[in-house]
RNA sequence: GUGGCUAUGGUGUAAUGGCAGCACGAGAGACUGUGGCUCUCUUAGAGCGGGUUCAAAUCCCGUUAGCCACCCCA
């Protein structure tokens, strides 16, 4: 035998058992963007690496650790789409949508490339699901999607949760603030653990999430953001909160929540799962980025949903449908029987044809270990009298259903 | 990218350098038109590559992968 080969790391083969999960949150999150009125997208998952630089940020990790990145065969840098914002974006302004009308509301779902090192919940192919609107300014837009996300995550069975929020001001006064923080790091630098320090100089505002208490201890006297920002940004917040509280949505103020993208702007967000290490979701606005890719001044607010994570700790929900294992004993049976059971595959009900000559005994056994509930049997003392022998292994009970009430049984019976 | 832990049939595990065993699962069968219980048989394993040794699942080195903490993020 020829050595076999294995996925590669920090990538995995989702199979049928665990994809029930997946297609019950993805059919949630579906239905629920459309009944916002969000329509889909599909972007390509390979495009100009140099999009994500001028997106995500050249600076931050995520470009400069974690990319794939390759060129073609004409030597075009090409990257994997490591988050879908990005493109999104570039769809947007390369097709004009703008000119189409003011606010367009998009939703998408795909897989995400990051060279990540693995660790559960966090993988090099990973799958995001998400939305961006575009053209809405107002705090209602942020409120809004933070509504979807709200839904969609107690949609899927999850009471215990926190939504965490904060305003990291705007092109106005990130900067200040940005410098602020800057001067008193390195007022204070020998007191900041070693990750601190490196911060310190690549990007400041993620020292803001570090995790050492000592950090923490001395940041509360440093600068706060909530006192740096201008006057829209604030009036910005306000009207965000003020929407959350007519949808009524529980959130948390964090003013040390601050993202590893460069792109976003005012509102930025998380949803945390109680007991979970790793945040499921996360987003915010983005104001500048339409223009920073080449396109007018719109501003835009969105987030991402990160399916892993959601499916590691989402249960396989209840199997609900009918299946029906249908059994024949010989040849004339199959050729008499196959058009009438195609009917009921027209009325949605799963038929499973096994037709490998077994004893009717084996047949059964067959069935019972796969846990299938109903059974359809055909057989010679069955065709003379044109009704098929309907069996339910759950309590034993049959009955001969004629060819001509196959779907009228069904019927009553669904 | 840094540090650590782990690695035996499909799954869960056992064997303290001396015959790789058990359970579950899977397949076939024990009244060829009636399953679940029981019984019989079958199936299949040391991640990979070196080294030490008469002898390695076991000790050593390397590597790969998974996991944990960091980093980062979804």
């Amino acid at each position: 035998m020829d050595k076999e080969i294995k996925t590669i790391r920090g990538v995995r083969d989702l199979l049928p058992e665990e994809l029930e999960k997946w297609q019950f949150a993805e059919e949630k999150a579906v239905s629920l963007f459309k009944s916002f009125g969000f329509e889909e997208i599909r972007i390509p998952i390979i495009e100009e690496a140099a999009l994500f630089q001028r997106s995500v940020g050249t600076y931050t990790d995520i470009v400069q650790k974690e990319m794939y990145i390759f060129s073609d065969k004409k030597g075009r840098v090409i990257a994997l789409r490591p988050e879908a914002t990005a493109g999104v974006v570039r769809a947007y302004i390369e097709h004009r949508m703008f000119d189409v009308k003011k606010i367009h509301k998009f939703y998408y779902s795909g897989p995400m490339f990051r060279y990540d090192r693995p660790q559960k919940g966090r993988y090099r192919q990973f799958y995001q699901m998400g939305v961006e609107i575009f053209g809405g300014e107002n705090g209602f837009y942020d409120g809004e999607v933070i509504l979807l996300l709200d839904k969609f995550i107690s949609s899927i069975g999850f009471k215990d949760y926190i939504i965490e929020i904060n305003s990291i001001g705007c092109n106005k006064c990130k900067p200040i603030y940005t410098e602020k923080l800057s001067n008193y790091l390195s007022e204070n630098l020998s007191s900041f653990c070693n990750d601190c320090k490196i911060r310190a100089q690549n990007n400041v505002l993620r020292v803001m999430d570090c995790k050492n208490q000592t950090c923490q201890q001395i940041l509360k006297d440093g600068p706060n953001i909530n006192d740096f920002l201008c006057q829209d940004c604030k009036q910005h917040k306000e009207q965000t909160y003020q929407y959350l509280k007519i949808f009524s949505i529980p959130y948390k103020e964090n003013p040390y929540l601050v993202r590893g993208l460069d792109y976003y702007t005012k509102t930025v967000f998380e949803v945390k799962i109680s007991g979970e290490e790793n945040s499921v979701a996360g987003g915010g606005r983005y104001d500048n980025l339409v223009d920073q890719l080449g396109g007018p001044c719109i501003p835009a607010v969105g987030f991402a949903i990160g399916m892993d994570r959601i499916c590691e700790i989402l249960k396989n929900p209840e199997k609900k449908d009918r299946i029906i294992w249908v059994v024949f004993l010989d040849e004339k049976s199959f050729a008499e029987g196959i058009p009438i059971i195609d009917k009921l595959r027209k009325k949605n009900i799963k038929i499973i044809i096994d037709y490998d000559k077994r004893s009717l005994k084996n047949y059964l056994k067959i069935v019972n270990k796969q846990k299938i509930e109903e059974v359809f049997i055909l057989g010679e003392n069955e065709l003379s009298q044109k009704s098929f022998l309907y069996k339910n292994m759950k309590n034993g009970t049959q009955q001969l259903i004629h060819f001509n009430d196959i779907t009228t049984f069904f019927g009553e019976n669904l």
